[in-house]
RNA sequence: GCAGGGAUGGCGAAAAUGGUAAACGCGCCUGAUUUAGGAUCAGGAGAUUGAGAGUUCGAAUCUCUCUCCCUGUACCA
């Protein structure tokens, strides 16, 4: 009987799903495990098989676990809300919700298919009501709450109420709006409830505020940071400009310090701890205030020279400040100037009139240029004078103000202090603008560059500062900064607070109504707030949210529901909120919701969480290193604070799987032009329109897209341009220019002879279809035509042989590139079973590796094998095979499957899984070779292979003659006893060459083995008579003979 | 620029702690079987471990210098 693998993995498929074979309990005495892959987006193109890669992987460690002995829990749902179904809602009409439906019916066909165990009770979407329910109450929480720099924690807004009430704000300490007024407690007695609410608000970790945000007109919404790539959308690449609207926030910033430090308990990989630890952005040092100089009085001299000290040391009045954060505050002293950021609120205020027209011309061309342009423009050196000057805090000498766009207005204050000496970009700007450039490093060269290396000089010409060390120097100026109340110590962050609304259909609604432009929270009880059904799915025409088209989007007080919008009164039926939550709403608490995901009543049940407690193994890609597994752990916190969950972080250890990509084909087209000069001087390459032909690989000399490095006589070519001439002259050289106009009176032969060694051709590789291409790189030329059917008449050079031969590059796989390579067509060829082995023999778990599916006869081959050496147990037939297959396995056989439980034991627990693969095939090789029947050792042999193929393994398992599933069997034990060796094969070096193999006792010892050694003919024979000066003896390991 | 990770036969890769380089698989070659192809079986070829230096009895592995590739991030003061 063959390995029917259809049918087998039918079966069990079936058997897993009716006989809920993973069905996690809450409630077990076994120690629990928490697998979790990353759930997916369920996009319309379906899965390709770089999607189950991380999903192979976390099933097999589930699987293991359970051998183990686990009650394991291992989910799986959807992240359903998202851009794509809502932009094809508006192209099509159809509702997101259908789309999504329809996706996600798709998905889960293609995830069942390969075999996975998950326990499907659990499944979420987080566009179903019932879960965004509780991110819509997770919002209220953060709304409910503020943050206690105290304690340091969240808290329940109620004890800030008691603390106004009792002291007013001047003591609290809390992470909030900078622009707070300081009140008492009677104050706040006095305050309205209104005026209450608005200062509430500058507290809440969640809050309405007029933000600067990345707009992006052509999707209609805000975008975050990590939805903008190169200064274009991420989905679509379209343009994103700065825009001032009123916004849900999420103070994450409050948490910032914290997300750091968790990193520290987390085993996470490195490269993505890097990732936050950068995105959030510590850097430490000062913040300084300048005091600008009196407009009126202006210093005499230039700017930046030193100027008359007497003139300015009078005591003058300072309305306005210039506070700045440096990391450097050491570098105080070689301050020669001052960059504000265009956008600067005092750039207006502190203009001199003289320089207004220059200052306003500059800040408007600013404002015009995009972020996308300035970030481009990095090398280019801009600014202007304002004509004010600042006073040095402690040389009192005074400093000229510039702005400049180098200097952004959203980190730190939008203000710095130009050290030039001390970092390169003050330096160019002093450079270009010759502003001086005072030397305060010792014995620093400084008349090429900018010194920026902090460890190793010493400060010089600073005063207080000159002879001290960096560290020292640091200390000294900060205390003094706070001494003279010039400044102060301070940590700042470039993490900035989360835009958290969206300006889309398909997304979760906010619980929120507004009465008198206060936002209100809708209680729990009458949750969800379902989202509802529109007309259309774009912003109305007066800009509101698509949510502004509902009719019925209003939130009746009394009643508790949605009503129309007509009974909008203001006094019990108030507007809802428009906007919805973004992408990462969702998915930043679904792994605890998988812990109780039918519970109506709470997010999760106490008993669950306290049960499940958190991930212990969580795999998904890396593209997440600074959305989703920044902000989830930023809630996982803000639960922990509340008292929610018992963690404040959510996964023990991550892993990041690598990417698959994809292997592209390519056709080269030939492409041909036509090189002329119209003057003196000028060159020109004229297109040269010939019917379209396809070249194979081998007749490419050389597939280059510059043509100015190709050229070569080509006779075949000249005839078949003359052949054309005659009838399709329009057609080859175009109409309208210089080249049809110098050739339009020329026979076929003159032109010809024109066009001759001054053609240039290339071959423009084109994408072709992965699938009409086989192993050998040979292209089904009929498919092809088929596939794109406007080149039916196109000519084919082929090579030699006959056959057509494509160009290979390895390319992400998308579906533009047409390499796209599904895991349903790999299934129906070769199981499940063999995309699940090969998948993971393909190379470590962690990489990023080519796919080719050429290579999956290798695991298929294996399987078969397998199957094969379980053929006493499969072929019933014979009594004989009963009695062979009970035999006693000989001590070949244990050592073959001890050596191979020890492996692969080891290569789960590490995430090798590559390797294992490879000990699977090496130890059936063996058994095979050892004619092994015994079920001792194809039992546990079963059991091995089982979270890696777990159909064939549970059908070799039945017909071993279990009736109930491998799933739970106990892992094999590993005994050490059967890999006792009595002795090792020692290899024998010369110099640290290996030059021949010695068969040794272990037991035998240096002494012993060093004589054996050298008495041995092969020793005498590679020494030719010198006397060895060495002779390395490591027992069980190697000798090496020096000499 | 900065940070992180890489480079091993034609390809994917394997080699805890320095100790027989290339296991395992693909591909290739030869033979058997087969009408042929496929499948299967038996056998085989394939090497300055990116370059250079150092430490060592011994280096893919440790140290330094360089080259190239990937990934992330970027005027962060």
């Amino acid at each position: 009987m063959n390995y029917d693998f259809r049918q087998i993995e039918d079966k069990w498929q079936q058997y897993w799903a009716k006989n809920k074979t993973f069905k996690a309990s809450n409630d077990s005495n076994k120690p629990k495990f928490y697998a979790l892959s990353m759930f997916p987006y369920p996009s319309g193109a379906g899965l390709h098989v770089g999607h189950p890669l991380g999903y192979i992987a976390t099933d097999i460690y589930s699987r293991y676990k359970r051998h183990k002995g686990f009650n394991v829990l291992h989910p799986m749902g959807y992240d359903s809300f998202g851009l794509p179904a809502e932009q094809y809602a508006i192209q099509t009409g159809q509702h997101p919700a259908i789309t999504t439906e329809n996706n996600i019916k798709r998905y889960r066909e293609q995830l069942d298919e390969l075999g996975f165990s998950f326990d499907w009770d659990r499944e979420v979407r987080t566009s179903n009501p019932g879960y965004y329910k509780w991110t819509q109450w997770i919002f209220i929480q953060l709304f409910n709450s503020w943050y206690n720099k105290v304690s340091d924690k969240a808290e329940d807004i109620s004890t800030l109420v008691a603390l106004f009430e009792k002291e007013g704000n001047a003591k609290v300490e809390a992470a909030c709006d900078e622009d707070i007024p300081v009140f008492s407690a009677e104050d706040w007695a006095n305050f309205s409830e209104k005026e209450k609410q608005e200062i509430l608000l500058k507290y809440r970790l969640t809050y309405l505020a007029d933000t600067e945000v990345n707009w992006c007109p052509a999707l209609g919404t805000v975008l975050a940071n990590d939805e903008i790539v190169n200064g274009v959308s991420e989905r679509g690449g379209h343009p994103v400009i700065r825009k001032k609207m009123t916004q849900w926030s999420m103070r994450i910033t409050a948490y910032a310090q914290r997300l750091l430090d968790g990193l520290n308990r987390i085993d996470w990989p490195q490269p993505l701890k890097d990732s936050q630890t950068n995105w959030i952005g510590r850097s430490v040092g000062a913040s300084v205030t300048f005091n600008v100089l009196d407009a009126e009085r202006p210093p005499a001299g230039r700017a930046g020279s030193r100027s008359d000290q007497d003139m300015i040391s009078t005591p003058l009045n300072h309305p306005y400040q210039i506070e700045v954060f440096t990391t450097r505050p050491d570098t105080i002293f070689g301050v020669s100037f001052m960059t504000l950021a265009p956008e600067h609120e005092l750039v207006a205020k502190i203009t001199t009139p003289e320089q207004k027209t220059e200052v306003d011309a500059y800040v408007e061309a600013t404002a015009k240029r995009s972020e996308r342009d300035r970030m481009a423009d990095v090398k280019t050196v801009s600014g202007v004078f304002t004509g004010a000057y600042a006073e040095h805090p402690f040389t009192k000498e005074p400093i000229p103000i510039w702005i400049g766009d180098y200097v952004l207005a959203s980190y730190g204050t939008g203000a710095v202090m130009a050290v030039p000496c001390g970092d390169q970009r003050d330096y160019d700007f002093a450079k270009y603008y010759n502003i001086p450039i005072p030397n305060i490093f010792e014995g620093v060269d400084i008349s090429e560059e900018a010194f920026a290396d902090k460890e190793t000089t010493v400060i010089a010409n600073s005063d207080f500062l000159n002879g001290l060390s960096y560290k020292d120097a640091m200390k000294k100026i900060i205390a003094e900064l706070e001494k003279t109340g010039h400044g102060i110590g301070k940590v700042n962050y470039r993490l900035r607070d989360a835009v958290f609304s969206r300006q889309r259909y398909w997304g979760e609604p906010f619980p929120v109504y507004y009465v008198d432009g206060m936002p209100q929270m809708i209680d729990l009880e009458h949750l969800p707030l379902e989202l509802p059904e529109v007309e259309k799915y774009l912003p109305t025409e007066t800009g509101e949210p698509p949510l502004g088209n509902a009719t019925h989007w209003a939130w009746d007080t009394e009643k508790n529901e949605v009503v129309s919008n007509d009974l909008i009164d203001h006094k019990t039926v108030f507007p809802l909120e428009l906007n919805t939550m973004p992408g990462w709403a969702g998915s930043s608490q679904y792994f605890n919701r998988y812990m109780d995901p039918r519970n109506d009543d709470a997010i999760f049940s106490k008993e669950a969480i306290d049960y499940w407690q958190d991930v212990d193994l969580y795999i998904g890609g890396s593209e997440h290193a600074t959305g989703h597994l920044l902000y989830s752990r930023f809630w996982q916190k803000f639960m922990f604070d509340r008292g929610y969950v018992p963690k404040d972080e959510y996964a023990q250890k991550l892993i990041n799987q690598g990417m698959i990509t994809g292997t592209s084909a390519f056709v080269y087209a030939e492409a041909v032009w036509y090189r002329y000069s119209p003057q003196k001087k000028v060159t020109k390459h004229h297109p040269i329109k010939l019917p379209l032909r396809f070249v194979s690989k081998g007749r490419v000399d050389k597939p280059l897209d510059l043509i100015e490095d190709i050229g070569r006589e080509d006779d075949v070519l000249n005839n078949r341009i003359k052949e054309l001439i005659p009838n399709n002259f329009n057609q080859l050289f175009g109409q309208d220019n210089w080249v049809s106009n110098s050739f339009s009176d020329k026979s076929p032969d003159e032109i010809v002879s024109l066009l001759k060694g001054n053609l240039r051709f290339t071959f423009i590789p084109i994408n072709t279809d992965v699938n009409l291409v086989d192993s050998s790189d040979e292209l089904n030329i009929e498919g092809f035509k088929k596939w794109r059917p406007e080149h039916h008449k196109a000519q084919y050079e082929y090579e030699e042989d006959g056959s057509f031969i494509v160009g290979r590059e390895v390319e992400k796989m998308s579906k533009s590139k047409y390499n796209v390579v599904n895991p349903d067509a790999i299934c129906e060829e070769y199981g499940a079973d063999s995309l699940r082995l090969y998948e993971m023999f393909l190379g470590p778990l962690e990489q990023s590796k080519p796919w080719n599916t050429a290579g999956i006869t290798g695991v298929h081959s294996f399987l078969k094998k397998l199957w094969k050496l379980y053929s006493p147990f499969i072929n019933s037939d014979a009594e004989r095979s009963r009695s062979v297959t009970e035999a006693e396995p000989t001590p070949e056989n244990l050592k073959t499957l001890h050596k191979t439980i020890k492996k692969v034991e080891e290569d789960i627990e590490n995430f090798s899984f590559n390797t294992s693969v490879s000990t699977f095939m090496i130890c059936v090789n063996e058994l095979t070779a050892q004619k092994c029947t015994s079920k001792a050792i194809l039992e546990p042999l079963a059991i091995l292979v089982s979270p890696y193929a777990p159909h064939i393994a549970e059908e070799l398992w039945e017909r071993l003659g279990h009736t109930e599933s491998i799933a739970e069997a106990p892992f094999p034990k590993f005994e050490e006893k059967y890999l006792v060796e009595s002795s090792k094969e020692y290899p024998i070096s010369f110099n640290g060459k290996m030059r021949f193999k010695l068969e040794l006792p272990l037991d035998m010892g240096k002494d012993e083995i060093e004589a054996a050694v050298l008495a041995h003919e092969k020793t005498q024979e590679q020494l030719q008579g010198r006397t060895p000066k060495k002779v390395i003896v490591v027992p069980g390991k190697i000798v090496n003979i020096v000499g």
